[in-house]
DNA sequence: CCTCAGAGTTGAACATGTTCAAATGCCGGT
DNA sequence: ACCGGCATTTGAACATGTTCAACTCTGAGG
């Protein structure tokens, strides 16, 4: 697996954005597994050679995809946390936006998922290559907390984004396999398990729960560690 | 993808047990993705078509290997399931137990984990063709609390073992990616983690808890619901 | 011993992700 | 206008999971 190349001119440009565009469609229409890299090459008009010039293998366009939907996330959550203060309504309006953002690929998403979740590649969401998106996501929910009224303690602070991109990660898992209307359920969940999380914020800061709280943070850190 | 045949015959009996024998030692050698179907074949001694004949597919023989690991899991804790009536040492020794038998699958068990976590496939943990592994995996936890000192509410039971079975799946991905000597940092976790729950289904039974509880339960439902 | 139905076996053929060496196009320097 | 170097493009070749129609073997019934 060759690394993929950065387009360098106008016409390489062209082509690397026509090869993921067809690539998204088919997705689309297809789904992941029924798509070829010679479909794709078709559609865009290029030759197979030229998509494995751009994209290193069939998982890296997956790759794109994903950085693609987080952009749609982070255009159709701008105005919320530039207006909200309070911190439910910012978790549960991010959250919320994922997978409203995610709903056109419901089809295909669930086999996505699975070239991500794969250890073995350096895609996956722990991975090398994934880690500048990671990053991106972990920061805005650090954004989203920081931008509200709610004080976190440091000590929560410093893990608190991370685990909110794990519970994220646990939302989109489930929507996967949501088949309700709308995907109502889905919606639910989130409303309720993000009113938990503020809560039990809350929570944290009474003094009984001191120990607990400093042993549950430092099982987290056990856990994180290595990352 | 055929059906996979059951074996009618002696012979047939032989072939199948030589193909999965030969899997297996296949990916400890050499991993998952490197061993080939045709590799396979030849050390068993059969033909490539024969190999699709008794497993429908690469993917089948790793849910072969789940039930084989199942197996050994169950002999493993037989005699601490028997004689041990604590139910953190019950839930401990259980899971201990889950990552000492894979261990010498560690190399290829995240190749392994991404076959299975496809929601694509009727293979995944959720699937129709995984379904009487995972009935027996639950099945044993319920057994590992109904066989323990401790009463737990009926509730809370009747979810109980399915959230003890997607623990232990968690545990197994972070095992995964563990890479600490001897895998101590797991079982560490496992310690502090199976002492956790023990301590919040002790506190469960707090009459102040009673509406977070009902209310922790009905999300627990909402979630599990249609699977 | 002969027949035959069906279990078991076979390997060629196919589909598709991936690699790679060669061809082509483009542009700055002379 | 020509050239050299580099980005880009190409498609044939390869590896491997999977399918399938044809073949062989076996054991029961006559």
């Amino acid at each position: 697996m060759n690394a993929a190349v950065q387009p360098l001119t106008a016409r390489g440009e062209h082509s690397r954005a026509a090869i993921f565009d067809a690539a998204l469609a088919l997705f689309q229409e297809r789904g992941y597994e029924s798509t070829t890299m010679r479909a794709i090459a078709d559609r865009a008009g290029v030759s197979l050679g030229s998509s494995y010039h751009y994209f290193a293998s069939k998982e890296h366009l997956v790759l794109e995809f994903y950085s693609h939907t987080h952009q749609l996330h982070l255009a159709a959550i701008g105005p919320l946390l530039a207006r909200e203060q309070d911190l439910a309504a910012r978790l549960r309006g991010t959250v919320r936006a994922v997978v409203v953002t995610c709903e056109p690929f419901h089809d295909f998403a669930g086999a996505i998922f699975s070239t991500v979740a794969n250890p073995a590649s350096p895609l996956n969401p722990f991975g090398r290559e994934s880690k500048a998106l990671r990053d991106e996501v972990i920061g805005l929910y650090a954004e989203v907390v920081k931008g509200s009224d709610t004080r976190i303690a440091p000590d929560i602070m410093s893990e608190l984004p991370t685990l909110l991109w794990l519970y994220q990660m646990g939302i989109l898992y489930f929507w996967i396999w949501d088949r309700s209307p709308g995907r109502l359920r889905t919606l639910e969940v989130i409303d309720q398990t993000t009113d938990l999380i503020v809560r039990l914020l809350g929570l944290a800061n009474l003094p009984v729960l001191k120990a607990p709280r400093k042993r549950a943070l430092a099982l987290i850190r056990r856990v994180a560690e290595g990352s």
